[in-house]
RNA sequence: GUGAGCGUAGCUCAGCUGGUAGAGCGCCAGACUGUGGAUCUGGACGUCGCGGGUUCGAAUCCCGUCGCUCACCCCA
């Protein structure tokens, strides 16, 4: 008899922001924008989809995310392509592309729009997620990695209040350094990995650095006594590190020095810093990033230092969230009409309001003015402009403010300024 | 990739040890024929995720499967 088709759906791991939570979004977009604007950063938007090989060689082939986490397809001329799992590697492949570099100076980008990983779903992971994320290129000095930690602190704590929020900061050292502390680490490791978690013993082999990052409670004391990156600095980052901090400490922000900081990308030197909340669940990193001095170079482009973050936007909304209501129909006007001969009045009208900008809404159905007026309630209106037979003939409009309950006659004419001085 | 929990009305959920479906909210209508948010009355809406098994009988028990959620992992 009835057979139901099966309705289609979405991909696992992806999901619809309906109008509802679409509020949310665009008010911390335009914080966004604000902010970045002040710190005279311009927007760059880069595709989606990118040949496989720009991720491979900037990110790293042995990360989790390049080696497990792309959605990686072959397009039918047989070219490996990616849906994009962060941008700060398309960025710097539009700034060679471009040649940005030959207008000189320092570049300061910031971007916003989806990323695609590969991942088990859960609170705050998405297989769609939202990144915004800036990009300084040009510049090797501590007082923009200073500057670009106040932009995300102004942004999240101060601009959109953010709680419970902690800046984690590290140096991972350069190619310089690094490599003899991960000697270092491979070596101590040696003596103390049977005592470890099985994860620990095979990241021991694989990426020593990963160990710092382990969560297991028991391995917590034999971890603390690993040897600690801080005191593997060659002098050039130590300098570096300590300009940083003294920049953060002159801005009065606040961080913690944490030698475990490890990042998941393996472009990272020197200056490194994670932003984390307790108010997210399991994963509570806000944002991350650092500096990426050999990235260009890399990639192709000519030697030029550079640092970034990235925000999870979809954590920025969701720790938002707590501090957040708004109105639907905030200033809304609803036009309620009564007989069919004045529908054309009303929607004169409503056109008339709408060219000075109002909010304004006309439903075509013809109702009674009971569940008329219901209408206007359940989408919050803040007005109402009755117009009946009455109305016509006298040419003097009902406009009844919703909140209160009163109403008065307006004069056809003088509506839409009676309106606007009270809608703002 | 691994583990746990959960899939019943638009939403939130109840339904004990099997007897064939309920509440609240929401929605629609009326009480109130040109005045909303309160109240009262009435009404519509369910392949009980899907498939199979056990049984006279399954939302309930068993198996499988799909989906969602949270956690591990990893990261933003």
């Amino acid at each position: 008899m009835s057979q139901k088709t099966e309705p289609v759906r979405s991909v696992k791991g992806v999901r619809d922001l309906l109008p509802k939570e679409m509020q949310l979004w665009q008010r911390v977009e335009e914080a966004t924008r604000a902010v970045f604007s002040t710190y005279n950063f311009q927007e760059i938007r880069t595709p989606v989809l990118e040949y496989t090989s720009l991720f491979a060689r900037s990110v790293g082939p042995d990360t989790d995310i390049v080696s497990k986490e792309m959605f990686t397809f072959e397009d039918s001329d047989r070219e490996s392509l990616t849906l994009r799992p962060e941008a700060t590697a398309s960025v710097i492949r539009a700034y060679i592309e471009h040649s940005l570099y030959n207008e000189g100076g320092i570049h300061k980008l910031f971007y916003m729009g989806p990323m695609f990983r590969r991942e088990r779903p859960q609170k705050g992971r998405f297989r769609q997620f939202y990144q915004i994320g800036a990009e300084v290129l040009g510049s090797m000095e501590p007082g923009t990695d200073a500057e670009v930690l106040e932009i995300l602190h102004v942004l999240i704590t101060e601009r959109l209040g953010i709680r419970e929020v902690n800046l984690l900061l590290n140096s991972v050292g350069c190619s310089e350094c690094r490599p003899r502390y991960v000697a270092a680490l491979r070596q101590a490791l040696e003596g103390v990995k049977q005592n470890l978690c099985v994860d620990c013993q095979r990241r021991a082999e694989s990426n020593p650095l990963r160990v710092l990052d382990c969560k297991v409670e028991a391995d917590q004391p034999l971890i603390g006594k690993l040897p600690r990156i801080l005191d593997y600095l060659c002098e050039a980052c130590r300098l570096h590190l300590d300009e940083v901090k003294k920049g953060l400490n002159q801005r009065k922000i606040n961080y913690e020095i944490t030698p475990r900081l490890v990042r998941g990308l393996d472009y990272y030197v020197r200056t490194t810093f994670e932003m984390t909340s307790g108010t997210l669940g399991a994963q509570n990193a806000l944002a991350g990033g650092g500096r990426y001095d050999g990235l260009v170079e890399l990639l192709g482009g000519p030697r030029t230092p550079g640092i970034g973050f990235a925000i999870g936007e979809d954590r920025l909304v969701l720790a938002h969230q707590s501090a957040a209501t708004q109105e639907a129909g905030a200033n809304l006007i609803y036009i309620a009409w009564l007989e069919d001969n004045s529908l054309a009045a009303a929607s004169d009208l409503a056109r008339e309001l709408r060219q000075s900008n109002q909010r304004v809404e006309l439903v075509y159905s013809p109702m009674k003015m009971k569940k008329s007026l219901a209408t206007a309630n359940r989408l919050n209106a803040r007005f109402a402009v009755i117009i009946g037979p009455d109305e016509i003939e006298t040419g003097r409009y009902q406009v009844k403010d919703m909140a209160s309950g009163q109403q008065e006659p307006v004069d056809r004419t003088g509506i839409g300024v009676y309106l606007q001085s009270r809608t703002g």
